[in-house]
DNA sequence: TGACATTTGTTCAAATTACGAACATACTGA
DNA sequence: TCAGTATGTTCGTAATTTGAACAAATGTCA
């Protein structure tokens, strides 16, 4: 285990969307390392180019991209789903994303947004938790019970709307219904005004790999229109997609 | 300078949608470390959940992202160009693009699709060499001669297509010209059949940002026919813009 | 099939590197 | 202005990395 590449790792975590720029200090406190060791790891950075300092803040530049990218790019996923994706987003004229699990959280690798529902904006790689999502539940469903406790233990649900459901209990009963259902519903748990209905993507051997989605505003459709207007489409997708996934 | 991070990042680079998954021989290979060290960095990377190892390779998991995505998150140029974006790309019904520059570079931050008009498929974080794309040339106007030059002499132009232009005083010609002129077009230097028009974002202090694109296929307009059908409405986002960007 | 060659993965003493307590410097508020 | 606090930097010590040497696996040819 190389210590200062974890740490240097762990450094690079600590910049987000909320602290996009950081002092040694700031980088000290966020990651837990002492300031020597935050300073080492920022100055490593700078020299090679992922990070700027201004004399006083640091922060990552594009380059840090090419780390990320690097996986987006090693996943066939986007590239085989993008063009389904796009043709059924155009088809019910809703956003459609296809998401991963990470843990106990979705990651977006490929989208087709028709118009902005939601406050925050949804790109690949970005992540939402996996327990209060459409995508998230039929990710879930392919874990075993003991799996799926452990990730509502680790990362406990955080209510970000007043439909969002908490309780692990109640979580996991809705995630078993998943797994005999084949697909989930969420009804605005994420965000006021947004439902979504999502199905599993299995590869050709029949294992989850993803999920497929369709975000629909709550004003449009009731949560349950959502089943008889989209499942079919969704189901077809899931369907046409199985035989290309490895 | 601590090292074992420097060749620890270096490693995450050599995976890549050619290559996504690596032997320890292979990363070594790769990277230039030898074997023993790239050993040690794919171990570590393993251990902390950022690669898997199946016995014979490692390759990277969704984790990952979690470096990229941190920096793409900390731009907050995504969220606010999007808006527009999405507006402006179903108003003229073509894909628009942000990007903004590294290096030799452009790195997409933000995308409207329309179609795909492209083998590959864009999304945030995607690059392409800025000497043979409309908004690498409107980037590149920022930079002073010199800056250019050094950009073309260390990456070199590959010639992508017959029509890729790969003088390096050809492009400096162009970009000179992309200055005084404030746009620059593109006619199939990255792929044949796809022409764009990009333009300068600028900041409230009248500094270049990022680069605003359109992107339209061969067979629809003309090269000459996108100035006239394209300019005034890039233009118009270029100014809703620039009040907003720091 | 077996023996040789080559490639890949692993170990461990030597050498280099990172560590963090201590020091220096820059703020901050009274 | 000055004490108090927070932030940044240094340097001898201690731990980590290094890579040559070894072992295991794989490929190849008679």
């Amino acid at each position: 285990m190389l210590g200062s590449f974890a740490k240097g790792l762990s450094v690079i975590e600590a910049f987000t969307a909320e602290r996009p720029k950081l002092t040694i200090s700031d980088a000290a406190a966020v990651t837990g390392l002492d300031r020597a060791a935050a300073r080492r790891c920022l100055l490593t950075l700078t020299e090679l180019g992922y990070a700027d300092f201004d004399g006083k803040n640091f922060n990552l530049t594009p380059r840090i991209l090419r780390l990320g990218t690097s996986c987006l790019a090693t996943l066939p996923l986007p590239r085989i789903v993008q063009p389904l994706l796009d043709k059924l987003s155009a088809e019910i004229g809703q956003s459609t994303s296809v998401s991963i699990l990470d843990h106990g959280e979705i990651v977006y690798v490929a989208r087709a947004a028709q118009q902005r529902l939601m406050s925050i904006n949804l790109m690949a790689g970005s992540r939402l938790p996996a327990s209060c999502t459409s995508m998230g539940r039929v990710l879930l469903a392919s874990l075993s019970d003991a799996e799926i406790r452990k990730i509502l233990k680790d990362q406990p649900p955080r209510k970000r709307t007043p439909k969002t459901i908490t309780s692990p209990e109640k979580i996991l009963q809705l995630v078993k219904r998943t797994r005999t259902e084949g697909f989930a519903i969420v009804d605005q748990e994420i965000e006021i005004g947004l439902r979504s209905i999502a199905v599993p993507l299995f590869d050709s051997r029949g294992r989850t790999v993803a999920a497929l989605n369709a975000g629909v505003a709550a004003v449009q459709d009731s949560a349950g229109e959502l089943k008889h207007l989209y499942l079919d489409k969704l189901i077809a997708v899931q369907a046409a997609l199985k035989p290309l996934l490895s």
